[in-house]
DNA sequence: GTAGAACTTCTACAGCTCGTAGAAGGAGGG
DNA sequence: CCCTCCTTCTACGAGCTGTAGAAGTTCTAC
């Protein structure tokens, strides 16, 4: 699920990055992108809400929108669904883990390691 | 690059699952969809060459298609794509090992030992 | 050699997604 | 009370994807 456009990718990063909800002003100010209208940034807002990965909080006059989960963790369920393309889900990671520089490497060792 | 639709993606696995190179007759047969057309199959093989994802052969009448790169690679690449789009690639890798089960965790931690 | 079968190539279309945004209407401030 | 700010609704064009027929080409079997 929750395939992304590029825009649609611009503002869940905007979102991640501020760490706090924004109000759509804020988000269409965070975007480098000072053509876009106000209310596409608020159109894309609306369709990221609909597929659930913002959570819109409308209690204040200027809704302010937060990712609904963490960016780790929206990462981490790509992976996820990319390595279900895999018939054989051992042999992708070790391919993948080939690809990988040192200092990954090391670093997903140890995450494993501390399990 | 490389966006697959549904329909794509199983005519790729079925590429895969092969592990010879297909003529468009024998991709038709491969999917357990009868109500597809020949050329539909032939059309998504077509696009599926223009995205670089499949080589074709053309020298016998009836021309044949493998796919460019193992799903591993594939697979690889997505898993690279999708690591892409994290600010933290280390943190994301280690949220995605908290994911995984323990026998991936085992193979992968000897893929990353192996090299 | 000719008719039918098997193939390829071209063209097309409908549905969906995504970027993009204006129009309209409500609410609050000065 | 008027202006400003904000939301909601509606819309549209481009591109992608599934789907497939029409037309043209090349074997093959009689």
């Amino acid at each position: 699920m929750a395939r992304l456009g590029d825009l649609e990718r611009t503002v869940m990063q905007a979102l991640w990055d501020a760490g706090a909800p924004l109000t759509g002003r804020e988000v269409a100010a965070a975007l480098s992108r000072p053509d876009l209208a106000y209310t596409t940034v608020l159109t894309v807002l609306t369709r990221l809400e609909n597929k659930g990965l913002v959570r819109r909080d409308s209690s204040s006059r200027a809704h302010s929108y937060a990712p609904v989960a963490s960016r780790e963790h929206h990462v981490s369920e790509l992976l996820g669904q990319a390595l279900d393309q895999a018939d054989n889900r051992l042999a992708a990671l070790q391919h993948f883990a080939r690809t990988m520089t040192a200092e990954e490497a090391a670093a997903l060792r140890q995450a494993l390691d501390g399990q």
